[in-house]
DNA sequence: AATGAATGAGTCTTCATTCAT
DNA sequence: TATGAATGAAGACTCATTCAT
């Protein structure tokens, strides 16, 4: 639940890390850790490849800020999303959709999370994994609250889910419908009986 | 006796290609496309880089050509496995099934298609693009035979179910259930409704 | 007429341009451009081959660079020495001698306009082409100036002369007359009848 | 004078050294020797790149022996053509026409001796240049025997036209007056004044 | 804080050449 | 005679990273 970037730290650098978050998370999600250059990410904020250095001694450790960030920030919608709704169903489907309404905002950070494997970085993939688990701890803690058959995987359920859900990524495009509308009805596919009669 | 030799070393040469595509598809799926050099898959059947380019003109060729085999192989796998079930439902049982056993396990060239996200080839994206297509497409017609409940979103409901389907490379490891238990738990989740009462 | 390169620019750079684009220019029409590699320019000036893509993004563009400082080079000196010069054919004979004391001088850049032929460099074999011409303009102008005998062909008569000009490269060795004196001559040889009686 | 290929050779081998000198001296000629490469000859002729090695020990010693031939042609044809003609500025004119359209005619080997230049092969440098000294010592005869004023520098007129007609390569195309023609002149501008009252 | 310049290891790819068959 | 397969050295180019200023 802390953040793991020390905020102190980026509040010192007068706007020149968050810049630099931002562009490298916009580049990374856009393009792929790899397929992004540490020029890439300079030219981005008007910077020198070289100067990136001076704020982050290396790409995986810019790429484990901005992963830190996402889960940060995603983390914390669904915390403010979830506060009050005390329904286990309704719990389920609010976390669906605002999990859903980050991801596909082209712009967040959260689209990092999604889109990077953390294997592409070899050196910090236990943290990265560390840090996506922690977030979705809190659809394990969700989808244990639900009251369902007994004997229920449901690991699996959640497991099921969330692939569903992160791949939207891949064919969400301009003009289908909202991202509210996708979780609701994605939570519907699994509450009620899809089929007819 | 030398016979027998000669025999082993002619098979050998003439089978250069499978071996080849076997080493690229067993690399681009455990590393990725971008991660695998050319030398690696060339160490990996024992030759030098430069001599893989005597049976594939580039990298994205080789690529193509193992895309191209997973196509096939997954696609004919369904097909047979789809042969005499009439059910609608057990046709989509059958497809989850196999589509998950197919990708699931690690040898199979299917994982290429699955692991690796066809914009990482520029020159050829929509090849592979039309490749997916293709077998996905045998998902659109069984999902349309599905007897669902009026106004259902059926392209939403295959999304969601291939988007989960596909994501269990993720998470899968030695020791959870099996590939057919989990498939038909999926459609399970689907079909009937999971809440308790 | 103007510069193709921006010298402004090039000051900036703490002459490390300069020094690249002369070893190219020594380089490329000493042993020609493709048999000149990055590693040669680059050992050349000091520098590791990768180094000089800081400086020019592609061996082409270096050789556009050179190139294109050859006809500036050149050029210039041609407007220079023709300055002042009515005469129609003077005007001839201090073109032709400008220009046989440029490419003659193996230190000059202009030895690589005309030791490299523009189709070694697919991508930009129209610029050069049209550098070319610029300078060869020039000549043009001044064949055209000349009072010739009725229906006289000059534009193979100015074909004829730059091509007897440029092949002086090719044999051309210390000890020969000074390039002055053979322009004079080659002039002289086409002016008067060489025939004896 | 005496062909350099071993012609009893060349007979045995059943008509596969003859299309395989034509096709390196196409490819030579018409991209260069550098550009050209053993696959490309050997596609031409039907065959692998390694079998040329059965034929020919090198790139370069199949570059000698299409310069060889080369050589051989042209002089040929130059000979047969002087054959008779007595006056001197006659000869000249039968030598220059005769040249140029031996190499005028692209599919003639002799475009490979204008278009290759020997030092790009280090290995042979010194027979190429031999074989077209051999050649161009008609052209210093026929210019020995020319009536021409005094102290004239006969080697200096020599490679002046020499530089003249080989470059006519680099510039004739489809349409061009014709080599006689052009020829013709060549030898007009410099016998006769071009100046006109 | 940031730049300009450079490094060096690594990438894909090309090609003359070899050699067993 | 010729092929198929492979080699290995070289080539252009990329990029994370370093470092003096």
């Amino acid at each position: 639940m802390q953040p793991v970037i020390d905020q102190s730290r980026r509040r010192r650098s007068h706007n020149r890390i968050q810049p630099l978050l931002d562009a490298a998370a916009k580049l990374f999600a856009s393009k792929g850790y790899r397929e992004t250059t540490m020029r890439d990410i300079g030219a981005e904020v008007g910077m020198q490849a070289g100067s990136v250095y001076y704020h982050f001694k290396s790409k995986e450790e810019l790429l484990l800020a901005v992963y830190a960030m996402a889960v940060d920030g995603i983390e914390a919608r669904l915390l403010a999303a979830l506060e009050g709704v005390e329904d286990p169903w309704r719990r389920l489907e609010v976390a669906v959709v605002t999990h859903l309404e980050t991801i596909l905002d082209r712009n967040d950070y959260s689209s990092v999370m999604i889109g990077v494997t953390p294997d592409k970085a070899e050196d910090i993939v236990a943290e990265l994994v560390a840090l996506r688990d922690r977030y979705e701890s809190h659809f394990i803690q969700i989808i244990e609250d639900l009251p369902l058959a007994v004997r229920t995987d449901r690991r699996l359920l959640r497991l099921m889910l969330l692939g569903a859900l992160n791949s939207t990524r891949n064919w969400y495009r301009e003009g289908d419908k909202s991202a509210a509308i996708i979780g609701r009805l994605f939570v519907k596919f699994l509450r009620q009986p899809i089929a007819g009669e």
